[in-house]
DNA sequence: GCGGCCG
């Protein structure tokens, strides 16, 4: 029960006056669409969803008497982040590993210790060039209620970024005039991210789990499309994005049947060197003849 | 009002 936000005055400025040089410093003038703390022990965390052109984000922080330090987790990141929750939440003590969640450049270290004071989850970031940064999250006295409150607030902030997500979309839809206001456009459904699923505890969480994806065309269209022509098939290459983060999808035509492939951009690399591998041990084969019925095709400008 | 985090 010692979950929640007290009247701690906790959002940054939000009441306070204008005029106040409210701007919040190194943030920049970031729209803060949705702030919460939480309180667990003697620390304080303070979650922040933020938006600027570059699009959305969740800042993290910890803050002791001593001691503040912040994570910064990407839009498509914050339900990776719920997911591992949940997994430390739900699983038993003595089954828990690290996690690894990586995020485009950026990857979270997951970390279980104990001490003295009892157990306590490390989160750090490491990204390229800059400082790891960390929080470490208390267990809780009992049955992991700190860690449990944590992901109480990641589930609400979730379900706001992911409305956020979708509520932009519409706009964009109707009118031209927020192009650019948020790279994270896209539908995705997430169906019930409900108690009992201890997320997949798999160690490549970013390559197996785009399944939940809009089967529509045209969601998270983001107008880079290709389409190839192969003999009777053709493939369609589409970029897209849903809260997950951006993906490509590869679609297989023929006649009226059509399924597809969708690849998380961070796996593209890999991807492509693989191919690239095929294509080079197969060279003799397909320079001869092949290669002539391969052709690429623009789709039509707008 | 604790204490982790190794920069």
């Amino acid at each position: 029960m010692e979950g929640n936000s007290s009247g701690g005055g906790s959002s940054v400025g939000g009441g306070g006056v204008a005029g106040a040089a409210g701007v919040v410093g190194g943030g920049g003038n970031d729209v803060e669409l949705m702030c919460k703390t939480l309180q667990v022990e003697h620390k304080l965390f303070y979650f922040d969803l933020k938006e600027n052109p570059r699009g959305r984000y969740l800042k993290i922080s910890e803050k002791t008497s001593s001691t503040r330090s912040t994570i910064i987790v990407p839009s498509s990141g914050i339900s990776w982040f719920l997911d591992l929750f949940n997994y430390y939440v739900n699983s038993d003590e003595h089954d828990l590993f690290s996690k690894e969640l990586q995020l485009d450049t950026k990857v979270f270290y997951f970390d279980i210790g104990e001490n003295r004071r009892g157990r306590f989850l490390k989160v750090s970031e490491a990204s390229v060039s800059r400082n790891r940064s960390t929080i470490i999250v208390p267990a809780g006295t009992s049955r992991d209620e700190g860690w449990a409150s944590f992901r109480n607030i990641l589930a609400d902030i979730n379900e706001a970024s992911r409305l956020y997500m979708l509520s932009n979309q519409q706009n964009s839809e109707s009118s031209e005039r927020l192009v650019g206001l948020s790279d994270d456009v896209g539908a995705g459904f997430i169906s019930g991210h409900s108690t009992q699923q201890p997320a997949p505890p798999t160690s490549e969480l970013n390559v197996d789990r785009a399944v939940d994806l809009p089967t529509q065309d045209e969601i998270g269209n983001l107008g880079v499309s290709k389409v190839i022509r192969v003999d009777q098939k053709r493939f369609f290459f589409d970029l897209g994005s849903n809260n997950r983060g951006h993906f490509l999808r590869i679609s297989e035509v023929a006649g009226s049947d059509r399924s597809s492939i969708i690849l998380p951009l961070s796996g593209l690399k890999q991807f492509h060197e693989i191919v690239g591998h095929f294509v080079e041990i197969t060279k003799d084969r397909i320079e001869g003849m092949g290669s002539a019925n391969v052709r690429t095709v623009d789709p039509p400008q707008r």
